[in-house]
DNA sequence: TAGATATGTCAATATAGCTGACGTAAAATA
DNA sequence: TATTTTACGTCAGCTATATTGACATATCTA
């Protein structure tokens, strides 16, 4: 740090159980929304993802999600039965499936986000800019990004 | 925002990502760990908050972590049968009981805790105090606090 | 053509949560 | 004091989400 925070033990400690509870938080905001569809929230990770990068291949996701190839087909082959997602054959390389949300996934997603961002929306409400501008940032350091 | 940060729906959609990463990261580093004492990450959670709280009751426990006592108690037992926990009956309600963490679980504890912290201290290391002070604040307006 | 890669699937298991029901001890209250 | 409420523990069964391991198929690459 480079103008000399101190930070004590119980301090970090504290940050980590803040990002505990504000994933907690965040993804059981729209649990109801997903219990309408039968969904969980492997089911929302996952729509979340494609309505961000749409077309993304299946090892995308699972490389975005790090769960394994099977626990990842099970949560896909229910959004494809609900009709919420579609699987095309890749593009360039027809191995690969390309991922998008359909219409009833993009209503869905949309009923998700609209929980979702209440909560991130109201936090930065009673923000300043530079507050959510640097609470970006490190977050982004935290993930390696 | 009071200096107007105008943010578009798909910078919300970020945090939402980042958070979950955020969460998954800092929790996941010290797997390794827990799994040696065959453990998981509920009992991670467990230890974690009768460490921050030491003598906390259970119902505490219960409001933090937001499960079912029956699920909090399998944990406990586990962490009891371990001798990584203490439990008391509680001094002024004695239909309460009161946790502490004894030796054996400040120990593993601190392993657990070594992990979490290289990445939020990196993470800072890297950051100006400003910043880590206004993730504090943003994370805890998230969290209602 | 041979091997590597991307994906799908079957089966079994682990972990962490849930609901519902019931029991006991101790505190609070009528 | 008698009754009710609270705090906690526990049994049993279920659900959601993840794992490992094995194997199959289609397609790309060398």
């Amino acid at each position: 740090m480079s103008d000399q925070l101190y930070l004590k033990d119980d301090q970090i400690k504290d940050f980590i159980e803040k990002i505990f509870y504000a994933y907690r938080e965040t993804y059981s905001d729209p649990k109801e929304i997903l219990k309408k569809y039968s969904f969980g929230t492997a089911h929302h990770r996952a729509i979340h993802l494609i309505e961000r990068y749409e077309g993304l291949t299946v090892s995308d996701l699972l490389n975005k999600l790090k769960i394994t190839k099977q626990s990842l087909n099970r949560v896909l082959r229910d959004l494809i039965k609900n009709k919420s997602i579609l699987v095309k054959k890749g593009e360039v390389d027809s191995r690969q499936r390309q991922i998008f949300l359909n219409e009833k996934g993009k209503k869905l997603f949309e009923e998700i986000f609209f929980k979702q961002k209440k909560r991130i929306y109201d936090a930065f409400k009673n923000s300043d800019a530079d507050s959510v501008i640097k609470f970006r940032n490190v977050l982004s350091k935290i993930i390696n990004e």
